[in-house]
DNA sequence: ATAAAATATGAACATATACTAATATATACA
DNA sequence: TGTATATATTAGTATATGTTCATATTTTAT
């Protein structure tokens, strides 16, 4: 914290705390199994909190918890209609993340 | 657990349970920023246990559990010259990923 | 205003994770 | 064999994380 300029001048094979928070928080978002079924859910079309429980066998306040945690990071958006709240995602770089390992991961 | 079958062969829009561990690890990987270091050091070339302490300014301990977590993930290798082991990056499809977050995250 | 439907939130809990100190292991060499 | 160097491992601890239950909030319709 302190020294924190000092790492990003001095030395240069490390990353700034900025960026390395940025970086990981990114990739926390998609280290988690439900975290991942979601956004894979949402790679085609827009879904309802509910909808989304209904279809992954989730709790809705799971779910909500989680729509919470990467709508911070702006990786999914919503669209209200009534009462309800239509998800889909919002990252086109980090879904192509996700797609990407997810073939890498399924044909080996 | 008892309806995995059933998920992968009814409900196509949920990702069977061996992907979605593999994804999930993948990416627990990469959301530790001790871990990006580690890696985003090792990005140009091999280093020993102890530099990348020294550079990273980790106790070695710490260095050698976070290095068994990537080596255990196959996205290091290392190679031993006496008693000194070399560490390197062994997984492009990773490293990639890493190169092209960290870009993403710092001119923003 | 009241009720219903959909979603969000807070608190509690269990588990996972990361770091540390201490110690063990492995290799090289005298 | 004994010592030094480098790394790995173990156990303990503190913190982070994910889920759940219960409840609050928001919106719509009556």
């Amino acid at each position: 914290m302190e020294d924190k300029k000092e790492q990003v001048e001095i030395d240069k094979k490390d990353l700034d705390e900025e960026t390395l928070f940025v970086v990981s928080q990114t990739f926390k978002a998609l280290g988690d199994p439900t975290r991942i079924r979601i956004l894979n859910l949402l790679f085609h079309k827009e879904f309802s909190v509910n909808r989304i429980a209904e279809t992954l066998h989730l709790r809705q306040s799971t779910v909500s918890h989680q729509l919470r945690f990467l709508k911070n990071l702006r990786l999914v958006k919503y669209r209200r209609e009534g009462t309800t709240l239509y998800y889909s995602h919002d990252d086109e770089h980090v879904m192509n993340m996700l797609k990407q390992t997810i073939e890498h991961a399924c044909h080996n």
